[in-house]
DNA sequence: TAGATTGTTAATCGATTAACAATC
DNA sequence: TAGATTGTTAATCGATTAACAATC
């Protein structure tokens, strides 16, 4: 029975591994005092994030950064290709469906759904935008394992729901909705509060 | 000296607001139960959210609804308007250009900002495109307080310097940059990590 | 060896939750 | 009064940081 990694450190393992990422090719040793400068954290931080999933380094020496990314890389499960689908053609359902930085790591967009009949047909990023209705039947088919949710807010519970009922095991929520669900991993990026917050501290 | 509320309850304020916006316009008033049920935490931290930030309720009764959005509308500092510059119009700068989502919070959106000559000129969601080499004029004309990069990383950096010296004082960031500034209130959204870490629970 | 750097422990800090006296 | 619900304290939990012995 391994002990799981804390979720603080599993939040800070993508930024790790694009700072390792970004290290020239010809180094091949970092010390954490260094991944922490760029990765903006302390270096007790990342020696202690290192050490709890699991990752050692050579003392007096530093990490490996080949090793170490491989095995984030791992870790993270970006060794495997997940399907996505996106619900809700607006704006920024759109844009993330054209979004690269997805496809980069291993994120592939299958659909892009929304009610609205006079969008369905139509295509995005050369993605054709199928119906609301058809949601079960394509996450089914791509075996989707990921939905991301850019619809209104009333809409957003039904969507997640019938995500979760489908299969779907992760949704990525970008509507201003507290979503109840369960046995299903939720993050939400709430863009509208992020202003609040950053507002909040203008005025205080 | 008013002691600072606590980042964590700030983050929960937006979300205690829009909760409260969507009771029945005839209820007068909420226990921190159905409070809490409706934003998906705990009554206590509720509670002790309120009481961090000085809102008071009445014991056996609950809180005054209207009296609670007057007081975090005003906490948040949301009966301001702040204008906000937006640089880098690729896919995700204009969809947070046309986003409805801000204005509603008194966010205005005065420019979108981008490198490519081709693009600078031409009009997103009613609002034309400025070139970057008029950011400081851009952001010093409108008085704007807070910037959004949403460029590709490598640019990101040198756009946080230029707005924190132009005198914004908050940054939504989208690149996938640790920005390195100070005296700036900095916030990142890193959507490619978010998939990252909901990879992680699939697979872990 | 001397210098560098890890890995871990313990201390600190901040956030959440439980519990309940106060009081409407 | 009896029932409901707050406001706060104390307990718990989780995350960060400091410090340093271990060791390359």
């Amino acid at each position: 029975m391994k002990a799981s990694i804390p979720t603080a450190t599993v939040a800070r393992l993508p930024v790790y591994l694009r700072c390792l990422l970004s290290l020239p090719q010809d180094r091949s040793t970092c010390s954490s005092e260094e991944l922490a400068q760029i990765a903006g954290v302390q270096s007790a931080q990342v020696r202690k994030d290192l050490s709890l999933v699991g990752l050692r380094g050579i003392r007096g020496v530093g990490y490996d950064i080949d090793a170490l990314r491989r095995q984030i890389t791992s870790l993270l499960g970006l060794d495997h290709e997940y399907r996505v689908v996106i619900i809700g053609a607006g704006n920024l359902g759109r844009a993330l469906a054209a979004f690269e930085g997805f496809r980069e790591w291993g994120f592939t967009v299958v659909a892009l759904i929304d009610t609205d009949p006079s969008k369905v047909g139509t295509t995005v990023a050369r993605l054709p935008i199928a119906a609301l209705g058809d949601l079960e039947a394509i996450v089914q088919e791509h075996d989707a394992s990921i939905g991301i949710i850019a619809t209104p807010p009333g809409a957003a519970q039904d969507v997640a729901d019938r995500l979760s009922a489908a299969g779907v095991r992760s949704i990525l929520n970008f509507a201003p909705t507290v979503l109840k669900v369960s046995g299903v991993e939720v993050r939400r990026v709430d863009l509208s509060s992020e202003l609040q917050i950053l507002a909040h501290h203008l005025q205080g």
